[in-house]
DNA sequence: GTCTATATCCAGATAGAC
DNA sequence: GTCTATCTGGATATAGAC
């Protein structure tokens, strides 16, 4: 019952940090959404700071979980690059979450306002999804799929794209469509 | 004089919004940063966020008129393009107000809470860039230097690709590198 | 668990002296 | 133009009744 109140609040709480950010998201707003008083809220989280913090930590969680799972997938290179992409651009545009999530951990690793908790799982967590991307990549330059460029560049691109499109998507967002992954696919691979 | 020391409080203010956001940001930062009092401040602008909306009309006015002027420029599309997008990853490279600028401007797209007046000059100007690299793009589809894909997503992976390093040169700054041109003109270009 | 009421703090903006 | 002092409002967090 708690936790499942918690998961609620949780929900709520990070369309309303993403869109406007952590302190311009007031409690009251949050306590408005998931229809409690703004008192109560706080039988679940000690403060505003908490619930932030707790979302940046399931985000790296499922974020680099899911990185890590595909690094181990059996399958070669570049189609798990293909397959990541095609992954991302979907959950990008189906998945308002992932959107949502995307960019508040964008938000939480650009300002200096991130609570210290916050700060220090982005330092140790954020650099996992762009280790496997390049570890993939080389693996793919040495069976020739993929493009002979500095992988790390390659990695960068690689996420820096998503996270542009998620950024694009929360401006947009039911209008936003994603492109076609063959228009991102073409800066990593070989031939067609 | 005055107007100098305008420019001076833009200056700072635009690296405080950029990095913490309009609601986190205080006068009192600002003020700190260009080194008066908080009061003094309210002298040369009416509030915090009519220093926000005269940031928002620059880095829109900036921005569209460097668009237009590579529209009406006489290279070849796929030149135009190869162009555009060397200036803008040395710009995020090299220009700290670039990136910021880009940054703020993202921001601002994203909140629910930016100023009725920037959220106006928003709606009227965002399009513009993206509606210039459009046409660039499908003129370069009928004289074949470019893919032969939906030029709107080519336009749209365009700006976020840039949006996405400017927000990464945002996180990591100084670490910062560009990648290599060529690896975003991939997603453009026929043959090479 | 839930609410209302409130204490406390702090930021934006103003007033008024120099 | 510039500062200090202050008003005012609003947001976080707590207290205490039910």
């Amino acid at each position: 019952m708690r936790d499942e109140r918690r998961e609620n609040i949780l929900h709520h709480a990070l369309r309303l940090f993403s869109t406007k950010g952590l302190y311009a998201t007031k409690v009251s707003d949050i306590a408005a959404e998931v229809q409690m008083s703004q008192g109560l809220l706080y039988h679940y989280f000690r403060s505003k700071e908490e619930i932030y913090t707790e979302l940046i930590r399931n985000a790296f969680e499922k974020m680099n979980t899911a990185a890590r799972g595909l690094e181990e997938s059996p399958m070669a290179p570049r189609e798990k690059i293909r397959m990541a992409l095609t992954q991302l651009l979907h959950d990008i545009e189906e998945n308002e979450d992932f959107a949502a999530t995307v960019l508040l951990n964008a938000q939480a690793g650009i300002s200096d306002v991130t609570p210290a908790e916050a700060q220090e799982i982005l330092s140790r967590e954020s650099g996992v999804p762009y280790g496997v991307i390049e570890r993939i990549i080389k693996a793919g330059q040495v069976d020739g799929t993929i493009k002979q460029a500095d992988a790390k560049a390659l990695s960068l691109v690689f996420w820096t794209t998503i996270k542009g499109l998620a950024l694009h998507k929360a401006v947009y967002g039911a209008a936003y469509k994603s492109p076609d992954v063959n228009i991102i696919t073409s800066m990593f691979f070989t031939d067609e």
